[in-house]
RNA sequence: GCACCGGUAGCUCAGCGGAUUAGAGCAUCUGUCUUCGGAACAGAGGGUCGUAGGUUCGAAUCCUUCCCGGUGUACCA
């Protein structure tokens, strides 16, 4: 419709323009455009004048009922009743169509637990990840992590000291379970990491452990009591990601442990030091900002000859690149890192000139925990993934009487909690709202649909796809239009929350069409069936493209 | 210091490639209804969109100043 107008404007005016409608108060109509202001002053003519010229045109075509002009040259448009119900059946757009996409989220170390921050952004990439494959891209899901490291030492150390040494067998004693075994292995960690703050011997012994660590990668040692005991906890490490993945119920990703992204880095940035892209300075290897670009100096192997993070990340992006040759690579980090991930992209695209332009680096906020009189006592503190889980499920639970529904619920909560802000502040997760059965949230959009289902199932009447409209149903079926507008947004801009918003919208125009318009025993029953199973197909797949589960039933 | 992100109703947030009267939820208040799952519907109050300027016929939206909050600023990740 937006090409149609431009061509009207082309014939009219001999003049390009990209025409936007938008969709007005249905008092105006069901689309208006401002074209005729944003023409006035390149015509020099009358926005009004311009308006009427475009209007009359547009009267021609039979889809629109009705065009006007009003204010300083508004065009309303109102579709007639095929074109509003046309409107419903429209696809989304896909402009990712044969992109070749590497999305990098989620990356928790491993020996350590997912915590809060870890839940938003997996959950919330894997909904992005699914507005990608909705837009037609070929996709790889990754993630990358430390699976050496400092924070691995003060773990191992841990654990050698809570079996009482050197002793792999006893590792069988632990739990099979693989969140038991994470939760295990973080309490060695905790165990590690405050030795290694008070106690000066173990902290020797633990920087020597770091060492020794990186050893059993360079030689491939997997023989010693020790390194079974390394290679072991960071298998059940990676088993424990899978399970938590799992638990969530979001898809699982290719991972990417530092132990082998550093090396290929090194590689990588002696090269580019050899080639003069990096210098040497005090001892260390660092790539230089640029003052007038703001980018900062970074170092990328320290003075000590250790790869930073810097190098590292260098790696990944070259393993992604040389693995899955993405045409588009997309990276959602907190945003504590947006300065430094900015210089990495620069090194990267300086290295591999290829690269530039390639790359889009996503920021979020991190997770407040709303009100917190009412969390503390449940949360705290607490940063756990797990932990939220639990909280959500225990208020869950008290709520909804089947218990087969009560995980799609609990899920369907933090799910829609977190992916109807926008990304990029911090957000406030309130456990009360989250699960609210009012307003909007997961658990008022899951039963809207199933109370939706249930009407269905109550009536035997057959019904097929709606074929005219009446009066009442116009505000419903030009709410049901708008949602592959919706998508196309959302899909466009990688941004969720406007789904959340236009799926309340549209439960909310379905209550009042519905608290007017008796369904079941109407004269018109056949014909309201078919606007409530639309209702509850588009609620549903709005459902699915925000990961959230909608059962026929609650 | 410099840079980045944010500052919209009491609270939590949308809107920000300018445009017809600035929206929603929660909270508060008032109605409807013996309810096809009422977990509903109708309505009210509440905002000089952080500040001061500028561009424009028109600015929450674009530009600039300042204020407030958060983050980052070479050998952590």
């Amino acid at each position: 419709m937006e090409q149609q107008l431009a061509q009207i404007v082309q014939k009219v005016y001999d003049v390009q323009t990209d025409v936007r409608l938008t969709r007005p108060e249905p008092q105006f109509g069901d689309y208006a455009t401002n074209v005729a202001m944003q023409l006035a002053k390149s015509l020099g003519k009358n926005p009004r004048d311009i308006a009427e010229e475009v209007a009359e045109k547009l009267r021609e075509n039979e889809d629109f009922i009705e065009v006007s002009v009003a204010g300083p040259g508004f065009i309303n448009i109102r579709l007639s009743d095929a074109a509003l119900i046309r409107t419903v059946y429209t696809r989304p757009a896909r402009p990712y169509v044969d992109q070749n996409i590497v999305f990098e989220y989620s990356c928790p170390n491993a020996f350590k637990e997912l915590h809060t921050g870890h839940l938003y952004q997996t959950m919330y990439g894997d909904t992005v990840s699914r507005l990608m494959l909705l837009g037609g891209a070929k996709l790889t899901r990754t993630s990358f992590g430390g699976d050496v490291g400092l924070h691995v030492a003060k773990c191992l150390w841990g654990v050698r000291d809570t079996l009482g040494g050197e002793y792999p067998d006893k590792l069988g004693e632990i739990s099979e379970d693989a969140l038991e075994r994470a939760r295990w292995i973080s309490q060695c960690y905790v165990r590690g990491a405050s030795a290694y703050e008070d106690d000066e011997v173990a902290k020797d012994d633990i920087d020597e452990l770091n060492k020794t660590i990186y050893g059993y990668h360079d030689a491939d040692n997997h023989d010693s009591p020790l390194a079974q005991i390394y290679w072991t906890t960071r298998q059940w490490s990676f088993d424990y990601f899978d399970a938590f993945y799992e638990l969530i119920d979001v898809e699982k990703l290719r991972y990417y442990p530092e132990s082998e992204t550093a090396p290929v880095g090194l590689d990588v940035v002696k090269d580019q030091l050899a080639a003069g892209k990096l210098k040497e300075s005090d001892g260390a290897v660092v790539f230089e900002g640029d003052e007038s670009k703001h980018l900062h100096t970074r170092v990328f192997i320290t003075s000590k000859g250790l790869p930073t993070y810097e190098t590292k990340d260098i790696g990944v992006i070259w393993m992604e690149k040389d693995e899955y040759n993405f045409d588009h690579r997309y990276l959602l980090t907190g945003n504590d890192q947006r300065e430094y991930m900015r210089v990495v992209f620069a090194a990267a695209e300086e290295f591999r000139p290829e690269l530039a332009g390639t790359m889009t680096h996503l920021t979020n906020g991190t997770v407040r925990f709303g009100d917190g009189k009412k969390m503390s006592s449940r949360l705290g503190n607490v940063t756990r993934a797990v932990d939220v889980l639990d909280a959500v499920q225990t208020k869950v639970d008290e709520l909804v009487a089947d218990a087969s529904k009560r995980r799609a619920v609990a899920l369907g909560a933090v799910k829609y909690a977190f992916a109807k802000y926008r990304l990029g502040g911090d957000i406030n997760f309130d456990l009360d709202e989250t699960v609210s059965l009012q307003g909007n949230s997961g658990p008022y959009l899951q039963y809207a649909h199933a109370r939706a289902r249930s009407i269905l199932a109550k009536s035997d009447e057959q019904f097929t796809l709606p074929r005219e409209l009446f009066d009442e149903d116009r505000a419903l079926v030009r709410k049901l239009g708008e949602y592959h507008e919706a998508v196309d947004t959302v899909i466009r801009e990688l941004a969720p929350h406007h789904i959340c918003n236009y799926l309340f919208e549209l439960a909310q125009e379905f209550n009042r069409y519905y608290e007017k318009n008796k369904v079941i025993g109407s004269d018109k029953e056949a014909h309201r069936l078919s606007l409530v199973a639309l209702y509850a197909d588009i609620l549903q797949a709005g459902l699915a493209i925000l990961g959230i589960d909608a059962p026929e039933q609650l």
